[in-house]
RNA sequence: GCGUCGGUGGUAGAGUGGUCAAUUACAACAGACUGUAAAUCUGUCGCCUUAGGGCUACGAAGGUUCGAAUCCUUCCCGACGCA
């Protein structure tokens, strides 16, 4: 992997760059689209390509336990095993200790709706009896898969280790995603734990890559030494290439607080194994929008300017702007897709839901000057029909929409940037659309 | 024509004397969704309301009863059987 910085964006944090890895460029800000488990749902690999999409994240826990990682490693890694030709990513599972921790059955996500701060730094009570697939061990993370009931334990190692397997080009350290309505002391022990953990990540990650551990060891589970499989298939240069130029990005975490937000941002880049540092960097976190700039800003004005960061889970397009004016190179968001497939599709005026009586004789396009599949071929009349008949091509059609349009909008401010127009961009798009819905 | 069974809110279909404006599902309408436990979830769903309640409703009309979607009578309609 090698990052590079194109332009800055004057007196910000703001930068357009390129991302290289052995499956292709990535030019920042970027877009990744979230394919959790090896898909991105509802479309086929040349949708999402043809929608402008250049690289995909794929999750450790949920690949973990199905199909297996070492089944994904026997495919010849997650971009072969899914058909993806471009670049990967994978998560670490560090968000499943949120949403299937703390978060589970709970009325909280990713962005909190709460604002008053009372409300959100509560004495922590213990709720340690409340229904929940993770709990925090000592040093790494007890899941209850939801799949069967089965219990694995995901420590730093272990999470390195799926993620080594599944083969993608970055991936990230195994991290504790905190809920928002934990108080100043956990957040702060919590965070402490994150970098123990990303340590230890960074440091089996080493050890992986110096043993070629994963190109080495023959498959227990099929029995197939995959090193045959590679040379069958793929050139040597680009097997070594796959599997020795994966980049591991630290995550840092630190909640609503400036004090832990900054020092997160200092330990994690200044974490040292062996002279090695991270490759790149994750924001990671539950926090309220409100919370989410400062945040932000603060991380990035302290980490190395010249690698990449990546702000995990993130976002609408007022987030996409907000990050990438204070220094964000990546985001990922299962909002197009998710929100594709519910019936909430992204216009330059503003969400519409699509089922909503009104476009129900709307022979219109989504947007008449988007250049995605689905505009150029479709009405909302016919979206709108195929979501009223639980049609499986409407949430298809509805994710080629809205996952172009998230994808061409970064597309679009990186072009900004380098245009030297970024705060006119800016105003105009955020001025129609969320004033114009 | 005789007999049997049945007619419940947009639909299907519970209920078979008070706890019924009526279970449930679907449809409809509106909303939510931010490193995917998600093609998911939530709310509304007779009319009016100052949200306490008021009014009209279970094919129609009468009746019994303190009280009827529920019991009785007649009528209308449907399915099936016999002529």
């Amino acid at each position: 992997m090698n990052f590079k910085i194109e332009k800055k964006l004057k007196g910000n944090l703001g930068r357009a760059g390129t991302l290289e890895t052995v499956h292709g460029v990535i030019y920042t800000p970027a877009f990744v689209a979230v394919g959790t488990k090896a898909t991105i749902k509802s479309l086929n690999p040349e949708q999402v390509r043809d929608a402008g999409t250049e690289v995909v994240l794929g999750n450790t826990y949920h690949l973990y336990l199905q199909p297996g990682d070492e089944i994904v490693r026997d495919a010849g890694g997650i971009g072969k095993f899914m058909n993806w030709k471009g670049p990967t990513m994978t998560d670490s599972g560090g968000f499943q200790v949120f949403s299937l921790g703390a978060a589970y059955g709970k009325d909280i996500s990713k962005i909190t709706k709460i604002t008053d701060p009372s409300l959100l730094i509560p004495e922590r009570f213990d709720d340690s009896d409340a229904p929940r697939l993770a709990k925090i061990g000592h040093d790494g993370v007890s899941f209850k898969s939801h799949l069967d009931g089965s219990i694995h334990y995901i420590t730093p190692e272990k999470s390195i280790q799926i993620q080594r397997n599944l083969g993608a080009d970055i991936i990230f350290a195994f991290d504790e995603c905190t809920s928002p309505t934990e108080d100043l002391k956990y957040q702060s022990e919590a965070l402490e734990r994150t970098h123990r953990w990303a340590e230890r990540s960074l440091r089996e990650h080493i050890r992986l890559a110096s043993s070629n551990f994963s190109v080495l060891h023959p498959s227990p589970s099929t029995g197939r030494d995959p090193r045959t499989f590679e040379i069958e298939r793929s050139s040597p240069q680009e097997n070594s290439a796959l599997f020795f130029t994966q980049a591991l990005f630290g995550i840092v975490q630190g909640g609503r607080e400036e004090s832990l937000r900054k020092e997160s941002a200092k330990i994690i880049s200044e974490i040292n194994v062996d002279g090695k540092h991270f490759d790149g960097f994750g924001i990671g976190g539950s926090f309220a929008k409100e919370d989410m700039s400062s945040a932000v800003k603060w991380v990035n004005e302290i980490l190395p300017e010249e690698k990449p960061r990546h702000l995990l889970g993130i976002g609408e397009p007022e987030d996409l702007f907000m990050g990438i004016e204070n220094g964000v190179d990546l985001f990922d968001c299962v909002l197009p897709t998710r929100l594709g497939r519910n019936g909430t599709i992204y216009t330059k005026l503003g969400k519409i839901i699509i089922t909503n009586k009104k476009f129900r004789d709307d022979f219109s396009p989504i947007e008449k000057d988007c250049e995605c599949y689905s505009c150029k071929n479709y009405t909302r009349s016919y979206i709108a029909h195929l979501f009223h008949g639980k049609e499986m091509l409407a949430g298809t059609l509805a994710s080629i929409h809205n996952l172009h349009f998230i994808v061409s909008l970064v597309k679009k401010i990186r072009q900004s940037i380098l245009d030297d127009n970024f705060f006119e961009f800016k105003e105009d798009f955020l001025g129609n659309y969320l004033k114009g819905g």
